[in-house]
DNA sequence: ATTGTAAATGGGACTCATTCTCATTAATAA
DNA sequence: TTATTAATGAGAATGAGTCCCATTTACAAT
């Protein structure tokens, strides 16, 4: 009885070979830390859990993998003004239960995912983005919606 | 008759010295190129137009007013995800005109400042905050809302 | 106007995330 | 098995931004 995890780096390896890749071990790797996680990691981070399962793999292969990934839209790919990016296994394309935006602690760093009010917002911002395209003749393909502060742990601090 | 880049550059001026730093040619110089552009000027690009004002102004001492003047709340600094930061003068610190969104196109870079909708994105990102900080204890200091797509002119490029 | 002083500067060395290059390896189809 | 060619790993290169420090400059006090 495989876990959820390796149920959902399973569907993930699938999808990606459908997309006409090969799927090496240092793919399957990042697939695997990637499935098995919740966190947003960063390239580094993947790469340090992605050698312990397949020491031999580098870097550039991180990069070039998780490069693909984002625009094959199996991982999306996040700057929370750190100076290094993120990642995040997109886990159900048929959104609603997958669907969150971010608090992100300026201070530690952390993220918090939620998905209270994602109603409201996502229908303004649908609204928004018909309104503008209209307007502005553009097309809007995505958006950006964070908010920046101070965690539970780190506003008393000091 | 002063015009209004002039004015504009006139009143940071004061509001700087206003702080209790030194107002020095480059900054001086910094300060005039962000009053009379509406664009939003990378550093680089910044340290272009302050070279022809202000020869001998360094890189270092555009990176460390930017820096000092996105402290102070004088200038926003953005990231528009290609890689450098943007900064933009804040105008009014009375918003209402002042306050604007983004809408970035993907190809060419371009940046169109909008206020449509601003009303009521404004009402949604308070209602959200509020019901955010108080389920998560977390302190929100800002957010940043941005749309990406592709602007006229690129939309129908081959 | 002159001077004393701390603030600010400029330029070049440095950092560090990410990208590039290219000789070698390995996944897949035949 | 083998041929093909996508993919890899190591390390060099890139480039935005930061840091250091000897020199300069703004400006308050004379
Ligand atoms: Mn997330
Ligand atoms: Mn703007
Ligand atoms: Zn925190
Ligand atoms: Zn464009």
């Amino acid at each position: 009885m495989p876990d959820n995890f390796t149920k959902r780096a399973g569907w993930c390896q699938g999808r990606f070979k459908g997309y006409g890749y090969r799927l090496t071990l240092s793919r399957q790797a990042i697939l695997a830390v990637l499935s098995r996680t919740g966190e947003h990691l960063s390239a580094e981070e993947i790469y340090h859990r992605v050698h312990k399962i397949h020491p031999s793999s580098g870097m550039s292969t991180v990069y070039r993998t998780l490069e693909l990934l984002v625009q094959l839209q199996m991982v999306h790919k996040f700057d929370f003004g750190d100076g290094r990016a993120r990642y995040e296994l997109q886990r159900s394309k048929e959104d609603k239960e997958d669907h969150h935006h971010h608090l992100v602690c300026l201070r530690c760093q952390r993220v918090i995912n939620y998905t209270d009010f994602i109603d409201d917002e996502v229908e303004l911002l649908k609204r928004t983005e018909k309104g503008l395209a209209k307007k502005y003749n553009f097309k809007i393909m995505k958006h950006i919606l964070q908010f920046y502060g101070l965690c539970e742990q780190c506003k008393d601090r000091e």
